[in-house]
DNA sequence: AATAAAATTGTAATCATTACAAATTTATAA
DNA sequence: TTATAAATTTGTAATGATTACAATTTTATT
């Protein structure tokens, strides 16, 4: 559980002016790092804040992502979710649960990205997909029937090998 | 512009069996690199293929994306976006314009993943936000602009520097 | 040719997100 | 303090991409 001012300094360091709903949202984030929609994030503040409005929750969120405060997540086809954690760290989404986690990554500087020349980079993200452990069962199961499959995946440098 | 035969091979390559739609659609991404949208797709096509129907482009492209045949792309918070380039490349996003371009980089294993133990990871993506070329004047406004925030951005190792 | 299976189509829903205007709160100036 | 302006929050109504579904058409099988 986060204390107040540490909420507070985090907005005030990306220039966010803090407000009860603004603090409620971070601290929300702050201590929640299980990547949570907005339906997921607004739910858990009802209570507390039971005035809160879900376009609150959209426009903030938004906002926080927008000064850097929060990472906004793209790894979801149908939610955005939302990260507190802003250092590099790379995202990983179970295929069968939909569980997003964390995973440590090395520095992206070692992909050594070339013709960046005519682009300026400001964010990066890394995202992966596969099966978590709890899903891993399955995930053997729909291996072997796609066995035969195989040979076309080898020639897919895009998808690693397990 | 690529030949039938090679449109062919490449879906039966991915165990999708070839019909008039999904030769079309696939045909359209191996001419067009740009990274259309399923909207792009449909309108590209229904000259040729009056008859086409929107849900058949989108039913197909999920299905080429399911079977490895193309990539579908999180980038743009809008719409999903196709790409019938398989090999390893990472995508960036002009925040201005929208664009997504093309970024080569080296091996993701460079990355060298920690803590995969508990994940099997079968797919990866990375996206790379920013300003193109042609905006990238007004990203020099805005930066000077941002300047003030420059302390915060320091200490924030997901927000690389230009 | 008859029947079953697969693919395509069009329409109607779903649902996350945004637009917008009203209401409330906070900051500023008199 | 009080009046006024600016910023924030709220609720409702749109938007718009995607999916569900049932009907139709095409393709494969007997």
């Amino acid at each position: 559980m986060k204390t107040q001012s540490e909420v507070v300094k985090r907005l005030e360091q990306f220039g966010v002016k803090p407000s009860l709903q603004r603090i409620a949202i971070m601290g929300y984030l702050m201590d929640n790092f299980v990547h949570p929609t907005v339906d997921t994030v607004f739910s858990g503040l009802s209570a507390s804040i039971p005035t809160l409005s879900k376009t609150t929750v959209y426009n903030t969120l938004k906002l926080l992502a927008r000064q850097g405060a929060v990472l906004e997540l793209n790894i979801d086809d149908k939610n955005l979710r939302y990260d507190a954690n802003i250092f590099r760290h790379a995202h990983f989404r179970c295929k069968q649960c939909g569980s997003v986690h964390d995973v440590p990554v090395g520095s992206f500087e070692a992909l050594n990205v070339k013709s960046a020349g005519e682009l300026v980079i400001t964010e990066s993200q890394l995202y992966y997909k596969g099966y978590c452990g709890r899903c891993k069962a399955e995930a053997n199961k729909k291996a072997a029937e796609e066995a035969e499959e195989e040979e076309a995946a080898n020639a897919d440098p895009c998808r690693l090998q397990p």
